[in-house]
Order: C-alpha cells, then sequence, then structure tokens
DNA sequence: CTGACAATTTGAAAGGTTTCAATCCGTGGC
DNA sequence: GCCACGGATTGAAACCTTTCAAATTGTCAG
C-alpha cells in the first residue's frame, strides 16, 4: 500500500471529545445531550448539537459496551437459515428485541457444530445480554460452560433431557395426535406415517402422538404403518410415494401423514405422477405448514405451529433471565394447530 | 428488585489483569499470550494458559474493538430474512466472511425502510468493517450519508442509477431472454408475461430482456402479451392464472413467462385446477429456481440466478474497499442460467 | 450586597484490551 | 569478572464513552 499500511478508511469518525471542542464544551455536556438532554441549557444544547450534526458524529458502540458492562443486543444461532421455519422464529425473536430496545445478532449454524461453537464463542466475546439458540444437539455440554459464565440462554425448539435451561419448542405429541385425529375423523383406517430418521426427536414425537391417537380410536396397530425416511427431503418423500405406489391398491393406506411439508410435497409430486389422486385416493397431511404448503397443486393440510410466538417467547424468557434476580427456568411449550386444506378434503 | 437495582448476572468475567494476577505476571504478557504466543517462553505460556483456562477467560470483544478503531465484523441488511433468495445471499457472504475471519452481522429490514435505517445505524455504531444491503430503494440518500462517513458499502442485487458504490447483481435483461428463447425454441408463438407491478426494476429488466429475443425471433410484440399483477405472489399467480383461463382457448397463450418462481406456482396451480394441461396446453416457466420449483406437481422451468457467488462477490468488493487504497467502485453482474424442467418439456 | 440554593457545567476516573518503548535477565565472548 | 547482546517481560498509554462528585454560574430573598 502506497500510503503505510493501515488499513485504508475515511477520516477518522469524530469522538465527543472532537465536538467538545469545536461546540467550546466540556466532553461530560456533549454526553449529557445525548443522553440527558434536559439536564442542558437550551443554548448550550444547541450550540451542542450543531456541532454533532456539522461533525457527523456517530456514537461508538464499542466504548459504550465497554463503559457499560453489557453490550444491547441478543443473539440467536439458526440450525438453518434457509428454513422459513426458522426465519419465522428469528421474526419473532426480532419483535421482541426491538420492543426491548435491543437489536439481535442472527447467526447460521448450519447444522455445524463447529460453526455452532464458533458463533456461540463469539457471542460471548460480544457480552451480547442473552443467547437464544436451536442447538445442533441439545445435550451438548459446551452450552452449559456459557451458562457457567452467566450467560442467559434459552433453547429454541428442542428439549434437553436434563434441565439447567429455559426452552420452547411446539408440543409434537399433539401436533401428531392432531394429525390423525383428523384423517381418523374423515374415516381413513389404514394410513401410513412417513418420517425419519428416527433419530429426530421431533418424528419420534410426531410418531409418538400419532400412535396414540390412533390407539385411542380404537384402530388395529398394524393399520397405522411407518414409511421410514433417511432425511425430510422432498427426495425421500418421492422415495416414499414409489413405495406406496407399489402397495396392492388393496392394502394400500388411504392417507398419509408425513413428518413435514417438504416430504407431504414429494409424496403428493410422486403420487400425482404415478395417477393417484389426492385426496380421492390418497389423502396426505404435511407438518409445518410452510408457504408453499398452500400452494401445492393440491393445497396441503398441514400442521402449523406458531413460529413467531415461539421467537417472541424465547425472547422474553432470556431478557427475563438476564434482568430478573427471582429467574427460575421454565420449559415452555406451544400448541399447535391443524390447518384443513383441499389434500384431506375430498 | 430484592437486591439492589443492578441486573442480575453470573460473576463478573475475568479480564486480562485478573488472569496475570492469577499467573504471576504482567499483563502485557498474557496479551502476549494470546496474540503472538511465540514470543513468550514456555514455561510462562503455560503458566498463563493455565490461569486462561482456570478463571474460564473470555476476550472482551468491545475493548479489543475500541482499542483496534475497528470491528472484525460485516453487516448484511437484507431486504427480506423469510424469502430464500437472500437467505442463499447472506451464506455465499458468510462463507466469504469466514475466509477472512470476520463474522458477519445479519440484519432484517423486512422491507420496511425505518427498519432499515435503525439497522444502517447500528452497524454504523458498531464500526463494522463494510456493509451490505439489498436496499428497499436503492437511491436513498441515506446510503450515501453512510458511505461519506468512510463505511465501505456494497449493493446486493440492486442497481443505483448514479455510481458512488460498488453492486452486485444478476443480469435479469439476460435473465428474460433465455426464458423467450427457451420458449421460443420449442415452438411457442403466443407467450404471455405475467409480473408486476412495473415499479419493480427486476420486473422491467425481464420483461425487457423478453421483448428483445421475442422481437430477435422474428415475432410479432402483440403476441407477447402482458398480464400485469400487483405483487409477486402466490395469489397474483392464480389470479393470472384465471384470466388466462378466462381466454378463448385460440387466443389463448401458450405459454407464460412469470416474474418468479412463487408466482408461477399459483399460475401452476390454477391452470392444473382449472383444467388446463402443463405443459401441453400452457408451458410454465419461472424465475429464481427456488427450493420448490423443483419439488412442484409438474417441476418447474426456471431461470437459475446463482446466488451464493452473489453474496461471495459482494463480500470480496466490500473486503476489498475497507482495505486496499487503490479500491476504485465496480458494479458487477452475474450471468443466469435456464434450468429445464418438465413445465416446459412436453 | 450577601448568602443560600438551584441549575448547569466540568473534569477525572473507570472499563478491558493492545501496543510499544523501556527494562530485565541470562548467556556467551573476551 | 565484565560487557554486550538478544530474548523475555513489564507497565504505561491510548482507544471513547459514561458517570458522578465537585466546581461554577445564575437567581433570588433578605
Amino acid at each position: 500500500m502506497a500510503h503505510g499500511d493501515l488499513p485504508h478508511r475515511g477520516v477518522r469518525n469524530a469522538s465527543v471529545k472532537d465536538v467538545a471542542a469545536a461546540a467550546g464544551v466540556s466532553l461530560g455536556t456533549v454526553s449529557n445531550v445525548l443522553n440527558r438532554p434536559e439536564r442542558v441549557s437550551a443554548a448550550t444544547r444547541e450550540k451542542v448539537e450543531k456541532a454533532l450534526a456539522e461533525l457527523g458524529f456517530v456514537r461508538n458502540e464499542s466504548a459504550r459496551q465497554l463503559r457499560a458492562g453489557q453490550s444491547r443486543t441478543l443473539g440467536y444461532v439458526m440450525l438453518d437459515a434457509t428454513n422459513p421455519f426458522f426465519t419465522d422464529v428469528a421474526s419473532g425473536i426480532e419483535l421482541a428485541a426491538e420492543e426491548a430496545g435491543l437489536s439481535l445478532f442472527l447467526c447460521n449454524s448450519d447444522n455445524r457444530p463447529s460453526r455452532e461453537r464458533t458463533h456461540l464463542d463469539h457471542l460471548q466475546q460480544q457480552r451480547v445480554q442473552g443467547i437464544l439458540i436451536t442447538p445442533v444437539d441439545p445435550d451438548d455440554g459446551f452450552l452449559d460452560e456459557i451458562a457457567a459464565h452467566g450467560t442467559p440462554l434459552v433453547i429454541v425448539d428442542r428439549i434437553r433431557t436434563q434441565e439447567g435451561f429455559c426452552s420452547v419448542a411446539v408440543d409434537d405429541v399433539l401436533g401428531g395426535r392432531l394429525a390423525i385425529e383428523h384423517l381418523v375423523d374423515r374415516g381413513h383406517t389404514r394410513v401410513a406415517f412417513v418420517g425419519g430418521p428416527d433419530s429426530l426427536g421431533q418424528v419420534r414425537d410426531r410418531l409418538e402422538g400419532a400412535r396414540q391417537a390412533w390407539a385411542e380410536a380404537g384402530l388395529p396397530p398394524d393399520a397405522l404403518v411407518h414409511l421410514p425416511t433417511t432425511a425430510l427431503t422432498v427426495a425421500e418423500g418421492r422415495s416414499a410415494g414409489e413405495r406406496l405406489a407399489g402397495m396392492p391398491a388393496r392394502r394400500r393406506p388411504t392417507a398419509a401423514f408425513c413428518a413435514n411439508d417438504i416430504t407431504a410435497l414429494g409424496l403428493l409430486q410422486q403420487s400425482t405422477g404415478s395417477g393417484i389422486r389426492v385426496p380421492e385416493e390418497l389423502a396426505i397431511v404435511g407438518y409445518d405448514d410452510i408457504e408453499f404448503a398452500a400452494a401445492a397443486a393440491v393445497p396441503l393440510t398441514s400442521v402449523r405451529q406458531p413460529r413467531q410466538e415461539l421467537g417472541r417467547a424465547a425472547a422474553e424468557l432470556v431478557l427475563d433471565e438476564a434482568t430478573n434476580a427471582q429467574h427460575t427456568h421454565r420449559q415452555v411449550t406451544f400448541t399447535p394447530d391443524l390447518i384443513a386444506r383441499a389434500s384431506t378434503l375430498g
């Protein structure tokens, strides 16, 4: 670099000191204008404001934070920024943060533990007021380390086997029940559950709820068929569709409950493609109620989770932990809803 | 609050000073262990590292930044965090940032100028190394104010009428051409362009490209029908579908080019619902190649934009502006691709 | 005009890190 | 035994804001 090796930037930002000099007052007065203008006489305030504007003063947040000992931000480490579920959760968090006068640092772990860890380190170094996280592994001991440092931490959309944190989640068992109750109500007596792997707590819970509702309806257990998938993707939904289409029509389930919408869309695509009419020959229920569920060729019945509310509740918990000495950890559970559409309504 | 009105937090974090005391060295040495370990003798380093671990030392990023005068972050203000296009762009930015050892502050303006402004203020106060933004209004003078302060700023996926910034965008005129060339190649001579409002530069450019290709194919201008929409939504796609279905079959276009995939999905849904076969009676081309384009009932032909590359290029530009004294503003344009699928391949 | 009091303004201190000139220590050469 | 040298370590200064006790100014009653 031609002119020394400092990075090239615009002119140095004006500091309170510069403003004070320009306005002919002490730096304490400038700070007062900034933070408690009512303490400053009108004439002085005007002078200072003029200087502020002329120099284009911009507060230095680092110095502020350093002095305050705390930042004015929350951090949310999301599992997958490209998944609409998490972006909606994030927008709920953001609303709550905004109301509390805080800003939100969004991070994306992209399902990678190493990235998650890096982000958590950064957030701690930033001295954020609180951390919200949908962890890759909710039982990772690293989360305890953070808590041990005194940073409030709330787990979002996951449950931890041992306590020690606040968490918010949606009742997946109930969601599974809702789906099956809906199908049973509509007269189905042979139903497939499409989803996997079992290592996902969400899948296990939804299936568990499905089985409960199935049993309560007095239907034989083996008439609720589990079609396992290796992931919750469109491709896996299609593959489940092939398996279904391959069954003799007499034994084929008349309805499928998919562990999420993406899988359901794959199943729908494959089924209609191979000439199975939806919902006449195969009713389909999805899960998540993503935006495209309603835009599918046959609009998809789906279990909706209150995503924004989830985020908002999580933010409120983390703020309570940050500011309330009597805070106690809580596990907040939300209730999902079933949105009935054409894919189950003949 | 029962015990004074300071917010309740865990124990104060250990500082370099505390670590120095615990290790029996000076604070300068601790800093050396942290930043230039090769300068410290092995024995001392070990002592210090032990103290570091025992006290659970976590760097205070504010103090670091204050001293350094710059933070180690980039900020991206996205227009709509729930739109997969922007989250993919963000992930490209993040990759480049990670490589440069920076972290990324994601903000969501949610299409609201006031939120955009708040976020920009915050980023400036944080003294981020650079700002990337997909602005609500690319010609807003507020962007110039930021630049005047010396903060590098790059405009993403938008073009500014006057220069003064780097920007990255995808060539929408070319995208429009690709779509129409594809349809013309497949023999269509009556085509609808579905999209609006005209105030969106993207829509204008895509239509412009479509017209160019149409003219070059020697087809009569009025055989390329513009079906305007008030927004690029599923509902507007459906409504365009109704208008199409209402036309007498003889005069009805045999293909539609939609300004984005969401609109195309609405059109697809409406058309198949009203008995128009896709692609036999109506071929459809979308734009953006969102994840669900391939999962539609009839997999959708779409124009794909290199989203991650867009983000990466933007990040590289902003870093160049931040570190390179010889930096000159550049407008980088990417080339889209057409992905042909069943919705145009009879 | 003086004293008292309120309103306003001041300036130093603190917060944690990094840097860098200065100091310290040990080793090797003579 | 002394000096010079290099490597290791030290400690003060700087970054910028906020706070708060202290100082200053202005006002008013007496």
